[in-house]
DNA sequence: AAATGTTACCAAAACGTTTTGGGGAGTTAT
DNA sequence: ATAACTCCCCAAAACGTTTTGGTAACATTT
């Protein structure tokens, strides 16, 4: 493979200048020469050596996005997905480049991000699956380096977050239920330690307590996203309480959803004739069941397309606004019926 | 962030010894010198950059993940996404790093494959999602680099290929429907330029022949793999003949049998008891559908897994065997019905 | 006692770029 | 005619590692 000397011979030039044909930000450099450059450069099958350019240029504006997982459990899932698909048309539409890397919990133990980035010469990264009980989160506040989290939220100097405002979105879902006549609600949580947690419980509350509407501690299912849990916690409910406790499952997650309406059929009941069921993600798998979930979108492809858009502008220019919540929307579908 | 110079002033060693400190492979340095200099890296946080050894060393082994898709539709599907799941298990398991990069359609026109693992210092690539008319496919034939590809055939002194036996996980797909007494089969084809699609296409022609049964051009839908075509095809068939030239439908894959259950069902018929349905490739939307999907499992997480595994086996040593194939099963769920 | 081997280290070259500090040739202003 | 400026380009240092060739100190063999 020739290098950049091998390109100098060839033109005739020297490596400085070549090197500067590539670089655009240059103007010390005749527009005839740098063709000429280039031009020979596709005739000998040369291109540059990123890792001779990362070692050169301190400051090179590489992107990675990272996503650190519990080391139980799938590494990718469908939030990740669309994460990434967002992210990646924004990469695609402005010709960049972006590498991802997928982590376990082994490496919360051995590394900070910041190091990370200086192994693998980033300066910009995407943090996606890190929890709040990640022991790293702390340092990102004086991390040299400029990140943005999705679905985190990370204050600092050089960080940014992609969030949905879950206060407001989850409080919307629970007043779709209340619009509806539905009073007694139970409320299915997600994982304890989640920022989104806490959240959407926060938006639950403050659409119950505006209304005068109670939540007994019984109505509180914990189910930790999962739908195995849900659908166990959900059948016990409903073997306990049969009808007479409530109308309506507020979901954190539609993956609970799944679990909750293949109880509630499981047990001889029909969704949404005996009880209403709302989902929350806006997942794919919130279309398939039968019936349909009604839900609230999180958008989360926008969320990577916005994410990158962040990091790249606060890689030019770190005086942007450092968090962005992207619109969610409420999907009505027929899981939940009016009483 | 401190360099090897700095951590081999703080031993007092030389910067040579520092180096071979933290590779393993070198035996001329004392047992307590190399803990004592990774006593020190870890106090004074020093960890040693990617770009440099990249550099520094020609041939390290990193490897990384390719996926090139079309200018047009979506990044990331499914079946990628449990490639990588795979993938990132294998490499979890093993305590290995991989980047992955997802390329557009606009990659293949200017770079060749080769010049892309020079550029980022890989030495092992993984690829994915490119078909029979990828121009730069011809390249790995001779190419410098060990790489592997996922669903692809191609040959090569340095490549390798994990695959699923799709003549013979059709040709047990088509007899499924076959020792169910159905006759009068239409079959949904793939994208035409797609290796897959040839090999399916042979499997089911296989068992059709041995079976003397015909299959008449009009029983032939051609659906790209989309979801939306093969409702359309699939309406626009029922719409013309009704039930009377078929009792079964065979898809090359499950998108296309989600549309195929959608039509017939739109149509005000019933699967399976007015037409069977059988899917192929085990996503998860086969699962969720009402009837569940009859499917062929490709086992696309164990491709992931097999295709760094056997990525770092080529790596070490070239003849191990180049082509692996993943075992596939049948699973037999509610959309076929026996006539 | 000299020759040989072994151990544990060092100094310096090399990897392929970017960037800095010049500097010659040509043009314009004094 | 000299000075000042502009336009292009060059030579060399720098980036942080790995690797090569060498050697001082000590142990072992003849």
């Amino acid at each position: 493979m020739p290098t950049i000397k091998d390109l100098a011979k060839f033109t005739g030039l020297s490596v400085g200048t070549v090197s500067r044909a590539f670089n655009e930000r240059y103007t010390d450099i005749s527009a005839e020469t740098r063709v000429n450059v280039l031009r020979a450069a596709r005739e000998i099958g040369y291109s540059p050596n990123k890792s001779a350019q990362n070692l050169a240029s301190k400051s090179l504006k590489n992107i990675a996005l990272l996503s650190v997982r519990d080391d139980k459990g799938s590494y990718i899932d469908e939030i990740l997905l669309r994460i990434m698909t967002g992210a990646f048309s924004y990469t695609s539409e402005f010709g960049i480049e972006m590498a991802t890397y997928m982590l376990d919990g082994l490496f919360r133990k051995k590394k900070t991000y910041d190091r990370f980035c200086v192994e693998h010469s980033v300066s910009g990264l995407l943090l996606f699956g890190i929890g709040l009980d990640d022991p790293h989160i702390k340092c990102l506040v004086n991390h040299p380096h400029i990140c943005v989290t999705v679905d985190v939220e990370a204050d600092g100097e050089r960080v940014g977050n992609v969030l949905t405002d879950d206060v407001t979105a989850f409080d919307e879902a629970t007043m779709f239920l209340i619009d509806n006549n539905h009073k007694n609600i139970v409320l299915l949580m997600g994982h304890p330690g989640a920022t989104v947690t806490g959240a959407r419980w926060k938006g639950a509350q403050n659409a119950l307590k505006r209304n005068n509407l109670p939540l007994p501690v019984h109505r509180i299912l914990g189910c930790d996203f999962k739908t195995e849990e849900a659908y166990r916690k959900v059948t016990a409910f409903l073997k306990m309480y049969g009808k007479t406790e409530a109308t309506a499952f507020l979901c954190m997650s539609d993956s609970m959803a799944v679990g909750t309406i293949r109880a509630i059929q499981d047990c001889g009941y029909n969704v949404p004739d005996d009880f209403s069921v709302m989902g929350y993600d806006g997942l794919t798998v919130s279309e398939l069941t039968t019936p349909k979930i009604t839900t609230t979108d999180q958008n989360f492809i926008q969320k990577g397309y916005m994410a990158v858009k962040l990091l790249r502008g606060l890689l030019e220019d770190s005086s942007e606004p450092h968090k962005i919540y992207v619109p969610h929307s409420l999907i009505v579908r027929d899981s939940v019926r009016r009483i």
